[in-house]
DNA sequence: CTGAAAGCGCTTACAG
DNA sequence: CTGAAAGCGCTTACAG
C-alpha cells in the first residue's frame, strides 16, 4: 500500500535552481542573506518537486537541541495522582528523544500557590523552546503566561485549561461532560425516587474548578426529572479524620435526617474516604462512584465498597501533551489544539486493562 | 530532570579498542569477519563505556528497508469495524516511516477463507521483514506460521488470539473479561429477579471464538447468584431480516412466552439488530448491551435504544500492533507479549471522546 | 548574497 | 581478518 519512495532531495533542489545546497538550506529556513529572486526561484521549484525534508538527517546534521520544561503537580504522599502524568511524559520523552530533544521537569506543590510561581519564574529565566503546564492556578498563570509570548516559548496545559490563552493544545478531560457520565451511571444502577449524596471535597487553596464542573454537570444530567430524585451536596473543607467522619455521618449515615441515601457521588479521587466510611460503619447497598485509579480506590473498587471509578487517563495525559509540542515544532505538524482524553469507566472487571501503563 | 549528555560513539569504541569503526561495526552488527581476540575486545569496551547506537545515524547511514507486511479483514460495507484498526495502522506507520519502515496491508473477506489463504500465501511470496496478522482463521493459519519461523520472520497477532505459537506479540482484547463487564452493567441497572437473553450472531464460516467467549465471561458473572435471574441464550444463524425478526419476537417480543426480558446482551457488533427490532416494536425499559462503535450502534445508542456498548478499542490495536513489531526489531526493546487493550465502556454521555480517533 | 567544504554518527563496499 | 575512504541528507561556519 505504501512505500519507501526514492524522495526529492536538497541536492535535487539546487540543482534544478543552479545554486548550491547551502542557499536552499537558507530558503528552507529563512535564514535571509538571500536575494529575493533566487529566493523566489528555489521556492517555487521546493513546491514543484514536493520537498519533504529528512527529519533524521537534519537532526543529525543540526546539533541543535529542543529543550522542552514541564511544570506540573509534584505527585507527593497525598496527591498521587500526578505520578501518571509524569510517567507519560517520560515515555513520550524516551520516543522522541532521539530527534534531540530534552525535557526538564520542574514540580510544585498542588495546595502552595507561591511553589507554582516559583517554580514558573524558574522556567521563565531558563527560557526553554517549549513549555508544558498545569495552570491549576489561573491567575498566577496568566501573568507569566504574557511573558512566554513575548518570548515566543509555546505552551501546552496538561489537565487543567485556561480559555482565552495562546497556548497550542489543551490535553484533559471534559469535567463537565465526566460529571454526566457519573450520572448517568447512577441512573442505571438506582430505582427511580433512590437519593443522591454529592461529597465535594473542597481544598482552601483554591484549584476546585474540576470539582465544581463535575457537579455542575452531573445535577444538569438529572435536571429534566429532578423531581424524581432528591440530590443533596455536601461540601467538606477539613482534612481532620473526625471532622470528615461527622460530616460524613450527616450526608449519608444511616441515621441521616435525610432520606436515605443509595447514591454517592464523590466529585474527586478522595472518593476512598468515602469508602472508608461505608466499610467502617458495614453500610451496603450503596452505588458509590468517584474518580482517579489511585492504588486505595483500586482496592475498595475490587472489594466492591467502590461501584465505579471515573479515569481521566492520566498517563495519556502526560503522553499526548509532550507530543503536541513534539509535532507541532518539531515535526511541524498541524495538531488539534483541544485533545480531550476518554471518560473512561471502571468497574473491577475492567479495571486490570488500564493498568499497564 | 534530564538532558542529552554527549554520547560515546563508534569512534570512541574504536579509538579504545585500538581498531577501526568498521570493525566495531562488525562485531556490533555480528556480522563475523572479526577474531575472536579483537571481537572480545571490542565486546568489552562496548560494555564499559554502555555504548547506545544513535539509531538516526544509524538509519541515516544503511539504506536498508525494513517491509512490514500486514494481514487484516477488508472493511467493506459489512464489517465496518476494521476500518479503524487500518487507521491505527497507518498513523503508526507515519509516526515510524522515518526510519525506514515500509509498509503494505493485504486484505481478506473475513468471511471467506481462501481468500484468507491466498492473501497469506501472497505475503509469503514476498518474503517481508514482518507480519502483522488477525489470524482468524486459525487452522489455515497455523501451517503458514509455520513457514514464516522457517524463514524467520517475526509476527503479531491483531485482534485475534491463537495461543502457543512463535508470534511475538499478540495486541487485542480479553474477550472472555469483556463478557463480565456486559454482565457487571447489566447486573447494575436490573433489579433482582429480572432475567436477560443473549443473543449470539454465529456466523457459518467459522471465526465465532470471539462470540463464545463474551457468552462465556458473561455467564460465569452470573454463576454464584444464578438462581435469581433466568439467561436464555439465542443463536441467529441467518442473515434474513425476516428470519431475524421472528428469532428477536421468540427471545425477546413482547408475547413471548419466556419469562419478559429486561436485559438484552449482544455478543458482537451486530447489536444495532436487535436495537432496530425494540425501535420498530417500540419496546421500552430494556437495558441493551452490544459492541463495537459502528456508526449505525452509535446512532442507536444516542437515541437511547442502545444502553452500553462495549468498544475494543480497535485503532489502538492497529497503532500498537504496529509499534510491537517496530520496538522489538528496529528499536530492539522488549516487548510486552500481550498487550490487552481496555474493555471500554461507552454510553451516551462519553461516546464523543472515544470517536477522535 | 553565495558557494565549497567539513561534519553529524553510522554503514558499506573495497583493497589488502 | 582489518582499515581507509566514501557516502547517507542535511547544516554550519567560513571565505569571498
Amino acid at each position: 500500500m505504501n512505500n519507501n519512495l526514492s524522495r526529492v532531495k536538497i541536492s535535487d533542489i539546487a540543482q534544478r535552481a543552479g545554486v548550491s545546497t547551502g542557499t536552499v538550506d537558507r530558503v528552507i529556513h529563512n535564514r535571509g542573506e538571500v536575494s529575493k529572486k533566487t529566493r523566489d526561484k528555489v521556492l517555487r521549484i521546493l513546491e514543484e518537486l514536493n520537498y519533504q525534508p529528512d527529519i533524521l538527517a537534519s537532526t543529525l546534521a543540526s546539533k541543535k537541541v529542543f529543550r522542552i520544561a514541564a511544570l506540573i503537580p509534584e505527585a507527593g504522599t497525598t496527591n498521587l495522582f500526578w505520578n501518571a502524568p509524569l510517567a507519560g511524559l517520560q515515555e513520550a520523552w524516551r520516543e522522541i528523544k532521539h530527534f534531540g530533544v530534552s525535557l526538564d521537569t520542574f514540580f510544585f506543590k498542588h495546595d502552595d500557590v507561591l511553589s507554582f510561581e516559583k517554580q514558573f519564574d524558574r522556567i521563565i529565566g531558563i527560557e526553554p523552546d517549549g513549555l508544558l503546564v498545569s495552570p491549576i492556578f489561573a491567575d498566577q498563570a496568566k501573568k507569566r503566561l504574557f511573558t512566554l509570548k513575548d518570548l515566543d516559548i509555546p505552551v501546552v496545559f496538561i489537565n487543567s485549561n485556561i480559555e482565552d490563552q495562546q497556548n497550542i493544545a489543551f490535553v484533559g478531560q471534559d469535567t463537565r461532560q465526566s460529571g454526566m457520565v457519573a450520572a448517568r451511571l447512577l441512573d442505571y444502577s438506582l430505582n427511580s425516587g433512590e437519593s443522591i449524596s454529592i461529597i465535594n471535597f473542597i481544598s482552601e487553596t483554591g484549584g476546585n474548578h474540576h470539582i465544581l464542573s463535575r457537579e455542575e454537570g452531573f445535577r444538569y444530567y438529572f435536571e429534566p426529572t429532578t423531581s424524581n430524585r432528591q440530590i443533596n451536596t455536601t461540601n467538606i473543607y477539613t482534612q481532620e479524620e473526625q471532622k470528615i467522619e461527622e460530616v460524613l455521618t450527616k450526608a449519608i449515615g444511616t441515621d441521616s435526617p435525610r432520606a436515605i441515601t443509595k447514591g454517592v457521588f464523590v466529585t474527586n479521587s478522595r472518593v476512598f474516604k468515602v469508602a472508608n466510611y461505608l466499610k467502617k460503619h458495614n453500610i451496603q447497598n450503596v452505588i458509590l462512584i468517584g474518580y482517579d485509579l489511585l492504588e486505595c480506590n483500586i482496592d475498595y473498587l475490587r472489594n466492591n465498597y467502590i461501584d465505579f471509578l471515573i479515569s481521566q487517563n492520566p498517563w495519556e495525559q502526560g503522553y499526548k501533551s509532550l507530543m503536541a509540542l513534539f509535532n507541532s515544532r518539531i515535526m511541524k505538524k498541524e495538531i488539534v489544539k483541544n485533545q480531550f482524553l476518554p471518560i473512561d469507566i471502571i468497574t473491577k472487571e475492567n479495571i486490570d486493562y488500564y493498568l499497564n501503563n
